[in-house]
DNA sequence: TAAAAATACTCCATAGGTATTTTAT
DNA sequence: ATAAAATACCTATGGAGTATTTTTA
């Protein structure tokens, strides 16, 4: 886990779009395409649904996310600290 | 923040010894100086003071390293809870 | 002066891009 | 039919290694 992966997971998470998301992080769609897959593949499970419409998260999904938000809570609050 | 490079700070920490971690965690000495170099660097402040004998936390490097538990913590149990 | 850390230099793996194809409704 | 995601392919960045120098007590 890296944060700066953590923040395209979120990202996704938020807008339920890859492409929308993608703009929003500055990658590419396709960019942001691989590493889904190779994480989902990583963990031997799907992370989010596809629809046409929205990326829907699975229950796995729904646990990565929230632990996302807490390895971004450790680091602001650690960043904060520092500062 | 990358739980790989976390757990090479967590290592320098645990053997205050870079040459040492440097082993348990299969990379090169010169590597895990590096990295830590370039982790200084971007935070702005050391993290650990450079003796002869050992690598002592700086009060900056308690606050990183405490930082590193809590995210491995959180890893472990979003791992355990997937599986 | 000796053990450990830092630096110089090189190489290779992979993250990321463009272009294209496939999928879902 | 169309918007979005996945895939194929290529390139360049930076992570990691070996060899060497510098540092600290």
């Amino acid at each position: 886990m890296d944060t700066k992966y953590i923040s395209y997971i979120l990202t996704i998470a938020k807008l339920k779009n890859m492409t929308k998301a993608a703009e929003e992080l500055y990658v590419s769609q396709s960019s942001l395409s691989q590493y889904l897959s190779k994480l989902e593949q990583e963990l031997g499970t799907p992370l989010f649904y596809r629809t046409k419409w929205e990326l829907v998260p699975t229950p796995a999904g729904e646990l990565y996310i929230e632990a996302c938000h807490q390895v971004m809570n450790v680091k602001e609050q650690l960043y904060r600290q520092i500062k």
